[in-house]
DNA sequence: ACGCTACCAGACAGATCTGTCTACGGCAAG
DNA sequence: CTTGCCGTAGACAGATCTGTCTGGTAGCGT
């Protein structure tokens, strides 16, 4: 007999269209701090602040939202990692031990918890979509440096971008366990060294 | 009224007190070709071809599985490591070299997803017993690497067992997104060129 | 023969998770 | 003003997952 409620609050309104962005951004805080699989749908959509028709409006399915979210890293970490490359200077030798810096500023900032691509593809089967994103974003990753290594003139550019992408994964790999400075540290020295003998030109501890 | 039911099959048995290394094998494949979270509790049960009863008393909780699973793993990948190294020769430089054909031969085995470590750390929150034990094994990894460096003398081995840990950690991360032998060759060559450097000696691309 | 222990079978409870659906309110364009 | 779109609120279905419980069976030592 009663009427159904009265309806309480007015709810506060998400102005038209921003609604995914706030969805992708509690998923990129989520995801990462708790990993895919962990960070329930409910959770992400109470912590935007959104409803669960509009969530769902934008992202049909949880996958939809995972590789808005990978999208989303993509574009970040890649940002960071040239931006410590050209910080480096113009020198493309420079700049293949400069990227690594982005590594050492990742390990620094809080609630690291390492490359949010590996551990993706941790928690996905393959042949699925997220895991083909991971691997393509790699790969990226990997011919840029090889396009450095080659403006460096080294000798066998693919090695020595094989090198330093393990280096680098290495790193990031670590940093799932602890946000060690000192491995970052590390990977930049031991860059440093190859990309030295890559050059022709002594190893570094001779040469400093 | 009627008798609950006259059971039908008589159930093919365990052997007594064998019941805990079928779950434990059940899980080690299923844990590290799916994942922690997504291997449920049941799948491995009935894979095991246990009793439910059975599986709790062995392992009160999955988190019990879970650590048994990396104790198991610890112990099957750390004899690999060691087994790489001692084939490699007495020498201690040779054997940092040769630690790494363990890597390439995991590379070549069917259903090769990388480090179980790094995959169940990215997982688990920072703090849990399963994140821990993951450190633990890196932490003791990176020791024995640290104890070879030693004897074969380097300078630094401390530095030598970092940079030879991101190599490995770096090849074993990229195992999760394809199993390319390419990885673990470039990882095996780039050390040589570590150790050898490390040595005082020339990079091996001109001792070759 | 008896009882103890280790096992099997599977129902069940309770939580959680994804995704759908209904109902309603505000805003802007026509 | 009315119509349509975009948003909120939240109930609901159905699947799945962890962990408990009951009841019965096989084998072994005594």
């Amino acid at each position: 007999m009663t009427p159904p409620a009265a309806t309480a609050a007015p709810a506060a309104r998400t102005p038209a269209g921003q609604a995914r962005e706030k969805i992708l951004a509690t998923a990129f805080r989520l995801f990462y701090a708790q990993g895919l699989r962990a960070a329930g749908i409910d959770t992400i959509i109470a912590e935007s602040g959104v409803a669960k028709a509009t969530f769902y409006k934008y992202f049909p399915a949880k996958d939809d939202l995972i590789l808005a979210y990978l999208e989303k890293v993509d574009g970040v970490w890649t940002g960071q990692l040239h931006a410590a490359a050209e910080a480096a200077g113009p020198d493309p030798a420079a700049q293949l031990v400069g990227l690594f810096d982005a590594l050492a500023s990742a390990c620094r900032r809080d609630g690291y918890r390492g490359c949010a691509f590996i551990n993706a593809a941790a928690e996905s089967a393959s042949g699925t979509r997220i895991h083909e994103r991971t691997v393509a974003h790699k790969e990226h990753t990997r011919a840029w440096i090889r396009g450095l290594a080659d403006q460096a003139g080294v000798p066998d550019p693919d090695q020595l971008a094989r090198s330093l992408t393990l280096l680098l994964d290495g790193g990031l790999a670590s940093g799932v366990l602890d946000a060690d400075p000192a491995a970052a540290t590390a990977a930049r020295n031991t860059a440093a060294q190859l990309v030295s003998a890559s050059l022709g030109r002594n190893t570094d501890h001779a040469a400093s």
